[in-house]
DNA sequence: CATCGATATTCCCATTCGGATATATCGAGG
DNA sequence: CCTCGATATATCCGAATGGGAATATCGATG
């Protein structure tokens, strides 16, 4: 019938401080990390490259005031995960995702109805 | 003390369809326009060229099913406004903005301490 | 029918972004 | 002390983005 992109809210950032914020791309790569415990294997799963993905963690690292991702290389430890810190940004900024969808879910549907009426006419 | 920068909510973008979206940069044009009813203008306070302004606006006319820009041009009535699908799309986004914002409040502050504590201690 | 102001459109170019690739590094374990 | 797998890092290059500027177009008005 249609497109097959997800419909309603897609993109929410969140600024924490000038050189700080985090949306829904750093939040998947977090989530990637923890789940596969790998930059290099979420990466791949992003479909995004090693070199991305990397710069990603930096940011996520420096621009927090605490590291979010916490990797080791070397013998058969390595790998990356989430700190403690990394893991309650995650965890908060899911739960604003679901928040914010209940909040707007009347206007999505009002616009999406509004949008429809628009465009189903050819 | 510190930057400027807007604390909290800084990007809510809304997917209506396959090639339609409305973020934050697209209401502010449009508010721009009904308020100066020029494309040229808003661009100016927009900070950005006149030329990646009617492109934005090619894609609020293209992606919504109906036009949510009026240009006309020629004669002393020249200028820009909104259509009436216009003032809504843009009302309801600022809605959804209002609503998210207080959605997502007790989490921004959470994350917003947890982020003091971490990157205070220098 | 010349003027004027804003829209409409095109061309050229600097910058940015990110992919691809190659290489170096680390360190537990065989 | 050599291997192995994943992190760390640099270099090169193509695509996409968007600005600047030049030009064309429109049409009410005088």
């Amino acid at each position: 019938m249609h497109g097959n992109k997800t419909i309603g809210l897609s993109h929410l950032r969140i600024t924490l401080s000038d050189n700080f914020y985090i949306g829904p791309g750093r939040a998947d790569l977090m989530e990637l990390i923890a789940e596969t415990g790998s930059i290099s294997e979420a990466a791949k799963r992003m479909g995004m490259s090693y070199k991305r993905a990397w710069g990603l963690v930096q940011v996520l690292n420096e621009g927090f005031g605490a590291p979010l991702v916490e990797a080791s290389r070397g013998g058969s430890m390595q790998g990356a995960s989430l700190t403690a810190a990394g893991r309650e940004v995650l965890e908060r900024y899911r739960g604003m995702q679901e928040a914010t969808r209940k909040a707007i879910a009347r206007d999505v549907e009002a616009l999406g109805a509004l949008h429809g009426d628009m465009s189903e006419r050819k």
